[in-house]
DNA sequence: CGAAATTACTCGTCGCAACAACTATCGTCA
DNA sequence: TGACGATAGTTGTTGCGACGAGTAATTTCG
């Protein structure tokens, strides 16, 4: 058990749970909002957030191609309900352009700007460097594990809209 | 039509990465962001945010004592740089109240109210319900390895004022 | 062909979060 | 004792995120 009351109220990281699986998620918690913090340090300093940079990164993996509004808001890590203002503010720093298609006129494409792909490979390796202050004092065979277990974790919570887009 | 053409663009989960380390990040703020959405379900049925639940448990735990502002924001899951209006807001609801040490008038002194006692009583079912099915279906020994490992991960990054306070 | 349903966003509103600047109180030491 | 820091919160401003209602374009179907 826990040291025998070094003091009544102080009981800093030695907390009590109700469930192994409340106490799960409690560090899945704790150890996002820690490793949250150097990633905004480095996006912050371009004036992105990490929504931000993972849409661009998206954009960036089909330049100079273009893709639809709601698919970019459909592959983005974290759900995003507002994508129109987050491009809003992403095309008025010119990082992005939007055209309606012709063809249709209700889909919105978006594609990754000159400026937004430079930007990106601004910050890329300073990106890198802050996963491996993140996680890289782990060993490889704990981070492979820790993916795993992570993605076993969500899997029957992935909105199956996600995955039958493949092989419809 | 689309049928071959879609497949180009659309790669749902499989996404490529630069080093292993950004891809557990992802998975890690991934599987939080969908586990979240399950508490925030349960959280928000009585107006509260996990931030404020959070804050009552903690004060539930040494209830009726109170505690100073600055420990209690301390001792959250999630840094919170806002303490005084998350407060704000519970007091107005009665959850709690505040009241300014005599001894030394810079302190607050937060004590959970009757009021907010019934109210984490209220849910308090709920709450472990959702925790079963964010991960009740991991085996126990999975879990562990999670928790181990998600643990081990943020060490580095663990804010060591936070572990001084247990023996001083 | 035209009304109804569907799709793909867009916009109004609100609350919360983040950062910084400010105030009040207390300890300290010349 | 009185300026100087340090401590503990508070407040101003700004901006993003969430939810829902609204709009425009297309498809469906009687």
């Amino acid at each position: 058990m826990a040291k025998t009351s070094t003091r009544t109220a102080v009981t800093p990281t030695k907390r009590t749970y109700d469930s192994l699986e409340q106490e799960v998620f409690l560090n899945l918690w704790r150890t996002y909002d820690r490793l949250k913090t150097l990633e905004d340090d480095v996006f912050g300093r371009v004036g992105l957030s990490a929504q931000q940079y993972n849409a661009l990164r998206l954009l960036q993996s089909i330049y100079p191609d273009a893709m639809p509004t709601l698919v970019l808001g459909s592959r983005l890590i974290s759900r995003a309900p507002d994508m129109t203002r987050l491009l809003d503010r992403l095309e008025r720093r010119e990082l992005l352009n939007r055209e309606r298609k012709p063809e249709n006129r209700r889909v919105v494409e978006v594609r990754i700007s000159k400026k937004g792909v430079t930007l990106l490979d601004e910050i890329h390796d300073a990106v890198q460097e802050c996963h491996q202050q993140q996680l890289g004092h782990l060993k490889k065979k704990d981070l492979r594990q820790l993916a795993d277990l992570l993605r076993q974790a969500r899997q029957p919570h992935e909105n199956p809209s996600h995955l039958s887009v493949a092989d419809e």
